[in-house]
DNA sequence: CGCTTTAGTGAACGCCGTTAGCAAACACCG
DNA sequence: CGGTGTTTGCTAACGGCGTTCACTAAAGCG
């Protein structure tokens, strides 16, 4: 019987790391199919705890409070919806462009309807937070997120496929606006004009728009079926930016 | 001294029903206002007993529960944020119709950020309510307060101010789904084309798009007012109906 | 005056998050 | 191996929550 080596020379996380951070996968595993299975309102330290033959003030090494385990799978959420996202735009010839966008944006709205509870604590209002709880990691998470789509757009626009809007109609406020968010979202093109960012958040309102109205469930006792309606903002959106869409 | 006659004759309220109604009132005042101090998850109906010198029990007397005290005052804010508007759309010359759908709009917006608790609970995803809760009052409200654009789009299609789309464009399913929203809604206009309900479903999904990314929050870190981001897209939305937009 | 309906209370149950103190398991060192 | 400090998870406890039930006190009404 060979006794296992303590050979974590170079960062290897030891034997105690490994599990500990097992435990805390296992966590946010269960935390997330209660968010699933009864929605934000339902996830308890207790509940899981529970679940995993534990008690509650056991979480506590694992997790500082019910909100940082929140945020920390709501970070995660972003990721695999990120990391979903991409998976569709890798499944497609990567010259193409028109349909890698359009393959891009109906994944988002899969991912999104078959996901409603994780769509609603990642891009709903914070309900269920303590004001003032730092969301920073759900936040990078987002911005982690947004630069796939950020990627695509500027291929689009180095492609010069859509005409920009004419820059004298953008008031000085908003051209201000519009640079803070080029800036922050860290655009790969160094000097991305104010029209082009004008035009990419347009998309994205009109996108967000859809996908809430039909995950939140807003129309919901006036239209059955919102696949129709997506399908129809997004050949409006995509026609506008001069890319094919083509019927599912 | 005269006694109180109870001349309750033709169904008006005992005095009974008064103080009831009063104290129904005042539970939805509090409730509202923590509401509105502490997010929905600061609604609890033991703070508003203790507020009112009274205890939790007792306010099952006029409310049957938590949830559906939520519902009810849902459905009085949509009452409220449709009363803003109908004011918001009566404070300009009724014969303007492009002023009156602009003024209407942005005081949309308005009400949305000033109360941004009660938007988010009006037109976020249901995340307190406990799956299976009877919120037809609430709906209804929403119904009515959709009626006040209805009106207005109405008036605008009336007047034929924009071309309607192509309709070879629209696919049978959406058209199925386009005709189901008419209907429900109650037009005024008995055989409202599917193309103008598809327009009208556009310049929805565009709106609650904006105001709700604003409300949620959702562009904090990267853009700092959204008003200009707002006024952009109103303009948009507007000069695609043939309307005349003018500068706040 | 009595009788009925209503408003409100207190106690209790079972949930929740969170803190504090404590005991066992573990990893490591001489 | 034994000793030592760290990590882990426990129990107990506090306060808050929604909700139910049995009960009292008041109000209305004849």
């Amino acid at each position: 019987m060979t006794k296992p080596q303590l050979d974590r020379g170079a960062g290897r996380p030891s034997r105690r790391e490994r599990v500990r951070e097992a435990t805390l996968v296992e966590i946010k595993e269960i935390a997330r199919r209660h968010l699933v299975e009864q929605g934000a309102a339902g996830v308890s330290l207790r509940a899981i705890a529970r679940e995993m033959g534990m008690t509650a003030p056991g979480l506590y090494r694992y997790v500082s409070g019910i909100d940082s385990l929140l945020v920390l799978i709501t970070a995660d959420m972003f990721g695999e919806l990120a990391a979903a996202v991409a998976a569709a735009d890798a499944s497609v010839p990567s010259e193409d462009t028109d349909l890698r966008i359009l393959t891009s944006l109906r994944a988002f709205r899969s991912w999104a309807v078959t996901h409603r509870a994780e769509f609603a604590t990642m891009f709903g209002p914070r309900v269920r937070l303590a004001p003032g709880t730092d969301v920073t990691p759900a936040l990078e998470a987002g911005r982690r997120f947004g630069a796939t789509f950020y990627t695509l757009f500027d291929r689009l626009l180095s492609e010069e496929r859509f005409p920009l809007p004419d820059g004298a109609r953008i008031t000085p406020e908003l051209a201000r606006e519009l640079r803070a968010f080029a800036d922050t979202c860290g655009f790969s093109a160094p000097h991305i004009p104010v029209e082009a960012v004008m035009v990419l958040s347009t998309c994205w309102v009109r996108l967000y728009g859809v996908v809430c109205m039909e995950v939140f469930e807003h129309m919901n006792f006036v239209m059955r079926d919102m696949e129709p309606l997506f399908e129809s903002e997004l050949q409006n959106i995509l026609t506008g930016l001069g890319v094919r869409y083509q019927a599912p």
